[in-house]
DNA sequence: TGGACGTGCTAAATATACCAAGCACCCGCT
DNA sequence: AGCGGGTGCTTGGTATATTTAGCACGTCCA
């Protein structure tokens, strides 16, 4: 496997896991792992095993499926991504008001030009 | 991992395997794997690795979802209560700033801790 | 008969995923 | 100053995933 990829898995996850407010323990903690391991995984240095993908996912919030996307170890380019905009309006505890206040927002960062699909 | 599901799995590759009317040999060269090495994972001897499954599943033109899910490896019931958080972390027409700004701002609205597990 | 081919499997060696211990650093206390 | 607790990272070892060589059994054909 190109280490380019795994590099690229490692950032992602890192990417994820600054977004999610967690430190490498918490994780490590939570995907039931080693912390030096996501260290070394998050700087591409192993390929971690599917069940530990897994694991990450789960502990990251992130569907798997999400995750192995984006390890290209899901060649199948069906399965659309999770849409922010959908996302919002499902959501049940948000109040409508609060759903607004987000696709504006969300809107404004994306401009004013449809989503592809 | 139970060893149950690697024999599930193996027992599942091995009879997609002859379904597709391939022996051992050809599914190792057409993954790119050693031959006893199929073998051992159809007999649930190891757990092979993510991308292992994913040129298997090439090999056998079975979705690699499908492989997965059979390995238990895709939870599918888990995390759904982080739809939003997720959405907005994989979008990628938002910049890292953009995202943080509408994870805070989600956060705000639902509450200040949501830890994972 | 015999050997050139197929099949799946075994065994021993190598590669590497993964972990426990611990270092170096930064910070908020007291 | 010095502790206690946070951060990410390094090192060395163990466990295990993966391979190379080769066995034992079939079948077909000369």
């Amino acid at each position: 496997m190109a280490d380019e990829r795994l590099k690229k898995l490692g950032d992602f996850i890192q990417g994820q896991r600054k977004l999610a407010e967690m430190s490498i323990r918490q994780l490590a903690k939570a995907a039931e792992v080693s912390n030096p391991y996501i260290s070394q995984i998050e700087r591409g240095l192993y390929k971690p095993s599917a069940d530990v993908l897994r694991a990450i996912g789960n502990a990251l919030g992130i569907s798997s499926e999400a995750l192995y996307r984006q390890a290209g170890l899901l060649d199948e380019d069906e399965a659309p991504p999770t849409r922010v905009e959908e996302a919002i309006r499902l959501d049940d505890r948000l109040t409508t008001d609060q759903k607004e206040t987000m696709l504006s927002v969300y809107r404004s960062f994306t401009g004013p030009s449809r989503p592809i699909g």
